[in-house]
DNA sequence: TCTAATT
């Protein structure tokens, strides 16, 4: 059933091909006459991937068609997690159109990879997509892109379907225009009007920012990413390129041995601190040197209650000696954090998250 | 009534 919906949704799904600008130059990198290179031909972006893909993984991948002047998969600036997208910057042309061509469209887990030429980086292309709900559930992806055409170049559209119907539409979507000033004047020109026919005007307006997640937002992500590692993932590699081996090693095998909160609960009664004082202290390991409170913060607070957070830093340096401690108030909230987020992948480490026993903490 | 599209 997930898989009919990826694909409806994939099918759905706008394929944009930004394309370069400027004149075409044979091979190398072009350098424009300011004397800036011109990463137009060269630069794509990659949207859609599996939210556990590492930096290595999206490198080999897209490093298997040519050779790559430079490459980013984009994290949070905080938690690390893969926002889903990517830059691969090729050093010849003909390489990152192959790459267009070959991986767009490739399916990775449960999601259809896109690959498209990267518009130049801007202010004005920045927080220009929209949310529009209210729609008539008659209008398709193609009706909506009609409509909000009027208002500038759309470079992704998409209608959200019902999970169980497969297909039917909820009348919620996204548009997001090239430019940023282009989805002020739709919001101007569409917000609070009925599309021809239909009974009820549609709301229109600037979609939240998925990667400034709520509390409880977080906590749920977590909570599936967890799940997730015991059902493991899903398996539709395509045998493209012989890469499925490579994909299979990455993903087709659990990583980490989640415990699991009956585990907790049992472990809860043997070792553990217990909630004298403040509440349950929970240990932390395998933060990087840089880490600081404000990480454990925004770690756990999703969670619950949290009344202290302490980096452990060596004296001299300074630096996060590698550990920390958080402590929760209520102990059902401390041992879901620490169900989610022992193994849950912080940057390029692996956490180890337990309640504090007193083994670690006898002399 | 909210998906991972700008380094």
């Amino acid at each position: 059933m997930s898989r009919m919906v990826t694909q409806i949704i994939s099918t759905m799904e706008t394929q944009v091909s930004n394309g370069p600008s400027g004149t075409s130059l044979p091979n190398g990198p072009v350098i424009s006459t300011n004397g800036a290179t011109d990463d137009s031909k060269t630069n794509l972006i990659v949207n859609y991937l599996p939210q556990n893909m590492t930096q290595e993984e999206f490198k080999s991948l897209f490093g298997s068609i040519g050779e790559i002047e430079s490459c980013k998969l984009v994290r949070d600036k905080i938690t690390g997690q893969s926002l889903g997208y990517g830059f691969v910057n090729y050093v010849d042309p003909n390489d990152a159109d192959k790459a267009i061509n070959t991986l767009n469209g490739l399916k990775l887990q449960t999601k259809t990879i896109k690959v498209s030429y990267a518009r130049p980086s801007s202010a004005s292309i920045r927080d220009a997509n929209l949310y529009v709900s209210g729609l008539p559930k008659t209008m398709t992806q193609k009706d909506m892109e009609q409509l909000f055409s009027q208002y500038g170049r759309i470079i992704t559209s998409r209608i959200l379907v019902d999970q169980v119907t497969a297909g039917i539409s909820r009348g919620v979507g996204f548009i997001r225009f090239d430019k940023r000033n282009e989805a002020e004047e739709a919001i101007k020109g569409l917000n609070g009007q009925k599309p021809l026919g239909a009974a009820e005007p549609i709301t229109v307006k600037f979609a939240n920012n998925p990667s400034q997640k709520t509390g409880q937002a977080l906590l749920t992500q977590l909570y599936q990413t967890a799940a997730r590692r015991y059902t493991g993932p899903l398996h539709h590699q395509t045998q493209r390129f012989r890469l499925d081996n490579l994909l299979n090693a990455s993903y087709g095998v659990k990583r980490f041995s989640p415990i699991t909160i009956d585990s907790m609960t049992s472990l809860a009664g043997v070792n553990l601190t217990g909630p004298t004082g403040a509440g349950w202290c929970i240990f932390v390991y395998n933060l990087s040197p840089e880490a600081d409170e404000s990480v454990l913060w925004q770690l756990f607070g999703p969670f619950g209650a949290v009344t202290n957070v302490k980096v452990i830093r060596d004296f001299t340096t300074n630096k996060c000696k590698g550990f920390g401690f958080v402590t929760m108030t209520n102990y059902d909230e401390a041992a879901m954090a620490i169900a989610s987020l022992n193994g849950y992948r912080l940057g390029d480490r692996v956490l180890q998250v337990s309640f504090k026993t007193s083994k670690q903490h006898k002399a």
